[in-house]
DNA sequence: TACCAAGTAGACTGCGCAGTCTATGTCTGT
DNA sequence: ACAGACATAGACTGCGCAGTCTACTTGGTA
């Protein structure tokens, strides 16, 4: 993951591991194998779940927003997406795959959140799956970007999420009489 | 930027552009000097900006939202994306140069747009730099990060960019009385 | 004790590519 | 007409790497 696809040598990879060459290939039928079946791997850890129950509303969204950027924004997530995003052109069946096991699963966890939450009058109703896509992209987006482009982040503001849902709930609040 | 950095061979980049490999290099003293300057030049094609103004403040947004998604979900949007990122971390110093003169420069504009319109009443006063981020975030990390995974996207929805700052104006509304 | 599955070190093949070199055009300005 | 700058095709070197092969070791099972 640190050294993406070509970056890393099979024999490296070995050396690595502490095993000889052979022994990969005895595992793996070629790199590619050994790489799809890493990225599959690595997956779950990128995967977000909320219980649904009621409860402080805005206190649960931050403990889901810390758990994704803890997620998402650990050198290990934005490893495992630079390796990634370069090499899905040449694999679109795993980049399928891998969107429907790992974002396209978090965000149906947050929607079908968002949706009990709306049914129970602690949020405005509205299209919960579209609610999920805002508040994933208030998120991660800047911060994510940042990282991946300057490589070192610079302490990325204590209270981030705790603004972050605040403005989710704002922007998701019940009507207060006649707009 | 189709094949990324080391997908594509100085001998097929010479042959696509009509020209033999030692004129390349009559212009550039390596791959690795032709890939950055092809990324610097690629920066002002990411970047948006505003021109701050009153008026009609959410049509204004809607046309900022749609020109940013042009310009970066577009297949070069994403193609400059795909090919940068896996390359930063072997050229951590061309990553903040990118970053400033890029992201960090639509980001700036944007911010004091929307500390204009804040001072003007327009917006609640808050933060302007954390409603740029927020505002950015909803535009474009869902669908990008959908076209880099499934690399063929399935119609964005016609009123997404309408939803999305339908979304940002609630959560920024002025306060309207005791809240 | 004999056997076998799996591991190990390391040599080896073939390939693709960055970068160089040579020998040969082909314009432009004087 | 000529010189100098620049383009071109194509051969060539050296290197790193995926994947294979060989010869040897080890640990568990019957």
């Amino acid at each position: 993951m640190k050294d993406g696809f070509r970056g890393a040598s099979v024999d490296r990879i070995a050396a690595a591991a502490g095993v000889a060459k052979q022994t990969v290939y005895n595992h793996f039928p070629s790199k590619e194998a050994l790489f799809e079946e890493t990225i599959r791997t690595g997956v779950r850890d990128v995967v977000v779940e909320l219980d649904d129950a009621p409860g402080n509303l805005p206190d649960r969204l931050v403990a889901y927003g810390h758990a994704l950027r803890r997620k998402l924004l650990s050198p290990e997530g934005l490893a495992w997406f630079r390796a990634l995003v370069g090499e899905l052109p040449r694999l679109p069946e795993l980049g399928r795959l891998i969107w429907r096991e790992g974002p396209m699963e978090t965000h149906r966890h947050l929607a079908e959140f968002i949706d009990g939450a709306m049914r129970r009058g602690e949020l405005r109703q509205d299209d919960p799956a579209l609610a999920a896509e805002m508040l994933n992209g208030m998120l991660i987006h800047y911060d994510r970007t940042r990282s991946l482009f300057a490589v070192v982040e610079p302490a990325p503001a204590a209270q981030r999420v705790e603004q972050i849902i605040a403005c989710f709930m704002r922007a998701y609040q019940p009507d207060r009489g006649i707009q």
